[in-house]
DNA sequence: CGTTCCGGATTGTTCAACAATAACACCACG
DNA sequence: CGTGGTGTTATTGTTGAACAATCCGGAACG
């Protein structure tokens, strides 16, 4: 079933005379995140050419540019591959989010509607898990912290979870027949609306990172790989 | 002046049959990096894939990974540019650093050799004050920096840090007749690293915000631009 | 059963060409 | 003298064909 498990990759339109290479970008980034290329598999550039409409040239350009993402492997005349998530990527996700999450929590300084809005996340989220819809659940949970960290009014760093976020994706997708890995963070994500809510915001950042703590030690758990924390001070 | 400003690139080997592309985009970034390209400058395509003994296509894709970057600016259908930095690309250097630089101070676990290292980059750095000897003191002061994101062990922030140092070292660069902006900060990164090597991580922290605060003010003072300008067109 | 070597397939790169857009000189016209 | 259209030229965005380099699988051989 994976021989061809990206044949449903739309084809794109050359309408316009520029940017042709970050819409092929776009597309093959929208199906690799919604796991229609699992991890692995090899995108081959003739096929993918006659697939796309595109020629090697363009198509080359937007494999570099998911590579800069980390979404695609690019071995050496080999060829390019999904990127398949290992322990040590999980790791690295999970710094990176401590780091930058907490730091957008003190740095920011949440309006009103933005407290709604995390609010208004929480319910979708709660509304997805009594619907059992995992998707719904996963998308509500990215949307949360994607929120947060665009309380920092920072492009680079909106851009940076962006991409840390396309790589969470990746790791589920290697983990496909995953009990709900997020339901039981539904409780835990309203707590911390709770916590920004009322302004204690050294709770919610001590909460936040023993939060992605736990998180990433079951994820970990999960691939099998102990959750070696090396937490010496 | 800025005819053939980037006149002294050198010239590409095209030794391995891989990974040429690279080896373009960092033959261009060390000269934009070193001042050999000035912001605003032009890099046309013909001239410079002759120049640098590489195809159209190549240079087209060195110039999308600088892109990437920020390095480098695509106007469609226009050229490539140096990147010009902006009073607002100077706060959001300065708003990812806050963040970035007091998550890594925080999830730090400084070795004994780490602050012997912060502590001889400082040396380097009074050196080069008592030298007179300006790039040597903004090289230790990004060394510097470097070594404290490096920290939290993470090669996404490793490299995150390395494009905006290299987008700050942009800015230095549209400021050439600048006074030595770093000299006044030798000092405080020598208490910076006093007050780690201590181990007194939250006074730290605070001092580290003060102080890239204060770095920010102090640039967009020089660039003439207050604190926040409404420019309207 | 293991090794060597060869041919096909795929990737990395270059060259040549064309379409699309922008920059610019030019000229008619007021 | 200025001004706005107009065609020309230069440059960018994209494609296709070609070739070298490399990898892969299998046949031939010991």
């Amino acid at each position: 079933m994976s021989t061809d498990a990206w044949a449903n990759i739309p084809r794109v339109d050359p309408g316009d005379h520029a940017h042709l290479a970050e819409r092929v970008a776009a597309a093959l980034r929208s199906t690799i995140s919604g796991g229609g290329a699992l991890p692995g598999t090899k995108l081959p550039e003739v096929r993918l050419t006659a697939q796309l409409g595109v020629s090697r040239h363009t198509l080359r350009s937007a494999f570099q540019q998911l590579a800069g993402e980390g979404l695609v492997e690019r071995q050496p005349n080999r060829g390019v591959f999904v990127h398949s998530p290992t322990a040590e990527d999980v790791r690295e996700i999970y710094r990176v989010r401590r780091i930058v999450e907490t730091g957008a929590l003190r740095a920011a300084d949440f309006s009103s509607e933005s407290i709604a809005r995390l609010q208004e996340i929480v319910d979708e989220a709660k509304r997805a898990r009594a619907d059992v819809d995992v998707p719904g659940m996963g998308q509500a949970n990215q949307q949360f912290h994607r929120l947060i960290i665009a309380q920092a009014h920072s492009a680079t760093l909106d851009t940076l979870m962006s991409q840390i976020l396309a790589r969470m994706r990746l790791v589920f997708h290697t983990r496909r027949n995953q009990p709900d890995f997020h339901s039981g963070y539904v409780d835990s994500n309203a707590q911390l609306a709770e916590l920004i809510g009322q302004g204690r915001r050294q709770e919610a950042e001590n909460f936040l990172i023993e939060y992605l703590s736990r998180a990433e030690s079951e994820l970990l758990e999960h691939m099998g790989k102990p959750a070696e924390r090396v937490t010496r001070r």
